[in-house]
DNA sequence: CTTAGTGCAAAGGCTTTGCAGCAAT
DNA sequence: ATTGCTGCAAAGCCTTTGCACTAAG
């Protein structure tokens, strides 16, 4: 599994380094959409020298590629989840967790409502509920 | 129009001040989504003593009361948006405008998926479309 | 008179940048 | 041997905070 990801650097001409195992290791399979800071916290431990920098590097350069998402889903940071296949986002406001959720029915088609934005290139379509979860119902402000 | 601002900002419980009106008339019938500074810049030839941190403080306000929408579209910061209809928005990634999309069809149903998050509340949904624009296609970076 | 709102400046959080040295190819 | 990547520190951008003062009600 540390082979696939190696290979697919490779395929994208990007080189394959310790740093950028351990980043795509510590996100393989995690559902909690870490920020940066975040994913540098937790290889702190295992890779004392690991710099904020790299972790951004990498990040950037992986979601360039497409090997991760970038989700702009809360005021200053960025969250990151590896898991690229078509799902939306639900967004506590109450406990600040980013929750998957798989679309129901068939493929979805991701395009623009007819008529609007003639000519422009769609690149993706991104879409997040902002929720009170289960745990933080009641304990809303107010 | 003025006239129905302060009406909503006193029904609300928010006190009428010359800042707020002004931020709030900026605002109207503005579809470029400004952020925050962006506003303040626009206002400060005619408010010159106009703090950034008032700006921040009505935007906050404002948003919280639904008078305005909240955006976290891009990386570093928010976009606010006057037109508080149910409709999406469109991001170009090359130039950074950020274009309304109105739904076509019927009203659409702002619900979870079923069967996912149960027992969770759901306070809104917003859905972005990354694109580039008409003006843009062709200047795609690569 | 009360207290929400303002302005100013300082601090804070997240991200980017510059650059010398290192290591992957 | 190349040059992409790393680590470190500094800088940058956007936003928040603290607090004394002002003005809305």
């Amino acid at each position: 599994m540390i082979e696939q990801q190696s290979a697919k650097l490779k395929e994208l001409g990007l080189r394959i380094t310790p740093q950028r195992l351990a980043i795509l290791a510590a996100l393989d399979g995690d559902t909690s959409h870490p920020s940066a800071m975040e994913i540098h916290r937790r290889l702190a431990e295992g890779y004392p020298t690991l710099s904020l920098a790299t972790v951004y590097n990498t990040l950037e350069a992986l979601a360039e590629n497409g090997m991760l998402l970038e989700l702009p889903i809360t005021k200053g940071k960025l969250n990151y989840d590896p898991d690229t296949s078509d799902h939306d986002h639900a967004y506590c406001s109450v406990c600040g967790r980013i929750f998957d959720v798989f679309p129901e029915g068939e493929p979805r088609g991701a395009s623009l409502p007819a008529g609007a934005l003639e000519g422009a290139r769609l690149l993706s379509v991104r879409r997040v509920y902002y929720i009170a979860c289960k745990e933080c119902r009641g304990k809303e402000d107010l």
